[in-house]
DNA sequence: CGTGTAAATACAAACGTTTGTATTCTGTGA
DNA sequence: TCACAGAATACAAACGTTTGTATTTACACG
C-alpha cells in the first residue's frame, strides 16, 4: 500500500507567499478582498491559491479571532421533520451572516447534550442554538456566560425566540370542545423543564369550561415510536378512555393514529387526534392529521438573527414571527355518542 | 444591557498554569494523565481547571496536532431514519477512537455537499464519511488525496463499506416473482453515480426469467414526499400498471402506500410494495412493510473501524457485516388475477 | 533632482497548545 | 559531603493565520 497522500503537508498561505514571492500578510489580506493589495498581486496570488489547492485552516484563523464563524445545533431527534425545517431556516439565515452551522443529534440524552455543548464549546462557536434541551434551564444560564446561547421553543431562559405556544394550544383544545370533546387526553413531551406551556393551555382550556382536570388523561411522550404505542396501549385500557387526544406532536399524532388503526380503533370516528407543528407529512397521511401549523423555518431564521445581535452586543429586539395557526384536517371529528359505563 | 459575560477572555492552559505555579507544559501533561507529572501536581492542577471553568481550545490543539480528531459526516437527508441507525453506529464506535462526530445535512444539493466538505476540510477533520454521495466518483477520488474518506451503500469509490446490495434487491425480486408477480416496477434512488446496484439486480432478475425490461415502470425518487407522490401517479396512469414496485427506500415506499390508498389502491391487494432498509418505521405501518433488513448500525461502526484503519496507514480489513435479509410483512401478496387489457 | 505623499508591501507579535530538550530538584550510596 | 541517577519541571519552538505598525516603492510636484 503506498503512503497514502493525505500525510503529506497541505499548502500554507506560506507556501503561496513563497511561490507569489511576497509576505504571508498580503496573502492573507489577497484572499480576503483588502484594498490594501494591489490588483494585479490579488489576482496572482487569487490564481495561485486555487492551483495549488489552497484550504485555509480554520483552526488557525480560530484562534487568532477567538472565535470560529461557526454556530452549533443541538437537536434531540433529527428524524423529526420538525427540526429539518427548523435547520433550513437556520442555514439559510446563517449563510447572511457568514455562519456556519454544525449539528449534534442528542437523541434526547441529557448527557450526550452537555458533551455536544463542550465540543462546541471547545470548537469556540460563535453561539449555540438548542430547540427544546433536554438540560435544566440553571445549566443554560451558567452556560450562557460563556457563550451567546438561544433556545427556540423554550421561553424560561434568558434568550429565546418562540411563538405563542400557549395561543396555539387553546386553539387545539376550542376546536375540540366545539366538535362536542370534553374528555380530551394530553400527550406531553419528554419530561423536563420549560415544556409547560402546552400543558398550561390544556389545563386553562379545561378550567374555562369547568372540566376537572384528570392525571389518568395525561400521558408523556418520550420521542420513540415505542413510546406512541405504549401510550395507545394504555389510553384504550382506561376504563373510560377520552374521545379525544391532544398529542404532544405530529410525529406522536401519525404515531398513534397507526397504533390504533393496529387496534381496530377508527381515526375519528372513535377517537379524534389532534398533533403540533403540521411537519410536510402531516398533510398526507391518513386522515389527514389535524394540527397546529408552527412556523419553524421562520423561528430558524429569527433565532439566527437573535444570535448574531447578542453576538454583537446589540440589544436583540423581540423576534416577529407568525403566530400559530389550526390546521383543521380529517383525524377530529364529532365524538361519538357517549357510551354509559355500565354500573 | 450589562456587557455580555462572554466578552471577557476565557481561561487557558496558561492562566491554570500561573495559578498553580507552574509550566503551561505541566498543565498539558498532567491534564493527558502524564507520567511525567508527579501525582500531587496532578491532582492540584485537576482540581484548578475544573475549579477555574477550563475548556480546552481545539483550535490551538487541531494546530498544533495537525488534526482534530473530529469526523465529518455528509448526509443526504437527516429525516431519514435510516440515517439515524447509522449515525447511532458511527458514533458509538467514534467513542472508542476518541473521535467526535460532526454531522451536515446536505438536503440532496449537490453544491451543498461541496460546501459541507470543504468546511469539514478547514476543520481539519480525520475522516469524511460519506453515506450515498451526490457527487461523482471522480469528486471524491480527487477528494481521497486530501483526507480519508470513506463511503457507505457506494461501491464505485476507493474505499467504502457496504453489503451485498444486489444480493438484498436480488431477494425482493425472488419474492415478487414467487409470489406470481411478473410486471414489476422499480424506483430508482436519486440518480447519479454509484447507485445502479439495486437497478443491476433489478434487471439480472428480469432477465433471469425471461421478462422484457420495461423502460415505462422505472421511476426516480429524489428523496421527497412530492416525488413518492408524483411517482404513485405516473404509475397508476400506465396502461398497464405493475401489479408490484420494488421502491427504492422504506420512506419511498410508505408514502407510496399513503398515495395509493388516497387513491383507493389498496395494498397488496391491488399491488404490492416493497422497500428496502427496514427502517423502524416499516412494521409499525399500514400495512406493515415487506422489505430488506439493512444493517445500518454494523455499517455505521464499521466506516468508523476502515477510516481508524485508513488514517493509521494500516490496510483496512474488508469490513464484515451481516448479509441483507428479506423480511416479509403484509405489503406484498399475490397478484390479482391479470386483467387482459382489451384489444 | 529632491521632497513629500500615498500606495504597496514587509515585519513581527500574538492566538493557546503541544512536545522535544534542557534544567533543576530529590534522595541515594559511597 | 559529593556525585549521580532519576524524577519533576521549565524552556522554547512550532503549528497557520491575522493585524497593527514599519518600511519600501512609485509617482507627482515644485
Amino acid at each position: 500500500m503506498s503512503k497514502p497522500a493525505w500525510e503529506s503537508r497541505r499548502v500554507t498561505i506560506k507556501d503561496i507567499a513563497k511561490a507569489a514571492n511576497v509576505d504571508p500578510s498580503t496573502v492573507t489580506r489577497a484572499l480576503k478582498d483588502s484594498p490594501r493589495v494591489k490588483p494585479a498581486t490579488r489576482e496572482k496570488i487569487a490564481g495561485l491559491a486555487a492551483e495549488m489547492g489552497y484550504v485555509p485552516n480554520m483552526a488557525a484563523r480560530t484562534l487568532v479571532n477567538r472565535k470560529s464563524g461557526l454556530v452549533g445545533l443541538v437537536i434531540p431527534d433529527m428524524t423529526n421533520p420538525f427540526f429539518r425545517d427548523l435547520a433550513k431556516g437556520i442555514e439559510d439565515e446563517a449563510v447572511k451572516h457568514d455562519l456556519r452551522i454544525l449539528i449534534n443529534d442528542t437523541r434526547g440524552v441529557e448527557s450526550t447534550e452537555r458533551e455536544a455543548v463542550n465540543l462546541f464549546l471547545a470548537l469556540k462557536v460563535d453561539g449555540l442554538i438548542v430547540p427544546m434541551a433536554r438540560c435544566t434551564q440553571q445549566y443554560y444560564e451558567e452556560l450562557n456566560a460563556a457563550v451567546p446561547v438561544v433556545h427556540v421553543n423554550r421561553d424560561d431562559t434568558p434568550h429565546h425566540v418562540s411563538c405563542d405556544t400557549v395561543e396555539g394550544s387553546s386553539l387545539v383544545m376550542q376546536h375540540l370542545f366545539e366538535l362536542g370533546h370534553s374528555r380530551i387526553g394530553f400527550v406531553r413531551g419528554p419530561a423536563g423543564p420549560g415544556r409547560e406551556p402546552k400543558m398550561h393551555a390544556y389545563r386553562t382550556a379545561l378550567e374555562a369550561r369547568g372540566i376537572d382536570y384528570d392525571p389518568d388523561l395525561i400521558f408523556t411522550f418520550d420521542g420513540t415510536l415505542e413510546s406512541s404505542n405504549a401510550i395507545t396501549g394504555q389510553l384504550l385500557e382506561l376504563d373510560e378512555p377520552p374521545t379525544a387526544v391532544f398529542a404532544h406532536n405530529d410525529v406522536n399524532a401519525i404515531a398513534m393514529i397507526h397504533a390504533l388503526r393496529d387496534r381496530g380503533v377508527r381515526v375519528p370516528d372513535d377517537i379524534s387526534i389532534a398533533g403540533h407543528d403540521d411537519i410536510q407529512l402531516a398533510g398526507c397521511v391518513d386522515p389527514p392529521l389535524t394540527t397546529v401549523q408552527w412556523p419553524m423555518y421562520e423561528l430558524g431564521q429569527q433565532s439566527v438573527r437573535y444570535l448574531y445581535s447578542l453576538g454583537h452586543g446589540q440589544d436583540p429586539r423581540e423576534p416577529q414571527v407568525p403566530q400559530p395557526k389550526l390546521v383543521i384536517r380529517e383525524s377530529t371529528g364529532n365524538p361519538r355518542v357517549a357510551r354509559q359505563v355500565p354500573g
